[in-house]
DNA sequence: ATACTAATTATAAACATTATAATGTAAGAA
DNA sequence: TTCTTACATTATAATGTTTATAATTAGTAT
């Protein structure tokens, strides 16, 4: 069990937010890596391990770890949501070939987000960026 | 007819793209203003004067129109995509309490492509950011 | 152990988007 | 101008993702 998944649990313990076999899956699944799974995928991916969970079940637990702030729901271009296990602030860099989402730190936007309230007058929040590319797996490919 | 719209009706001549009445029509509606419609929303502005007008028109020709780089296609948390007439370079401050997006001009994240290149590997192709936020009115109705 | 409440399952429905086949039409050639 | 051909449009069905519903099951506090 990864560091990072026994802080989620904690985290779970102080809401009400019963812990069951699927949840617990879910998570492990979610941070004992830095994937970003689709909802679809989680579901491929537990059907070993729980031959008759619903895929309703998967839906409605990324909506309450969402709704706790444990995931963050990713709408990139591509059909279907990916789901990221919040940890620091980070981009996305993202293969417009195969869908693979990459981590990818950089210091300072705060400079956009202050120039962009003065000149809008927005109280602002937040922003996200993603950065769209080949994958050097794809790029391989093409040369063939 | 403004210039925006004449201008990117030229463009297409210099295509094999044919022009017919509904694609005249879906440019006049995204590029005589800066609204950033659905497809749905478009098909809907234009049903009064296509009655017959299919909605598969509306997406074949929103993809018609954004191979040749007139249209961007923006894929928001929100369930469907929206469409934005391509002008300069710009990112969106979108209010997460009435879903206004407003056109926010920013020069250089050219940096962030390439160190992102240098970084991760990939092929860098482009980069999307968006600023959320409130917007002036939706402030001012809080305050009440 | 019991009871209460929430979670899960199975299924159907909703919704956006894409595919298919038949019909209609833009645009260049004769 | 008319003809021809390839492309566009329409109507419809299909696809794929996500949500809603109702019945069953299972966590958790007492």
């Amino acid at each position: 069990m990864t560091r990072r998944l026994q802080e989620a649990l904690d985290s779970l313990k102080s809401t009400k937010v019963r812990m069951t076999p699927q949840r617990h899956a879910i998570l492990e699944h979610l941070f004992s890596s830095f994937a970003h799974p689709t909802a679809d995928e989680i579901y491929k991916a537990l059907e070993g391990k729980f031959p008759n969970m619903s895929v309703a079940t998967v839906y409605n637990n990324l909506r309450v770890f969402k709704d706790v702030g444990l995931v963050k729901e990713l709408t990139y271009g591509d059909s279907s949501s990916r789901f990221d296990s919040v940890t620091s602030e980070h981009y996305h860099v993202i293969c417009e070939d195969c869908g693979k989402i990459v981590d990818f730190h950089y210091p300072g936007l705060d400079e956009v987000e202050t120039l962009s309230e003065h000149v809008t007058g927005f109280k602002v929040n937040s922003h996200r960026m993603e950065i769209y590319g080949i994958c050097p797996e794809c790029l391989k490919k093409e040369q063939h």
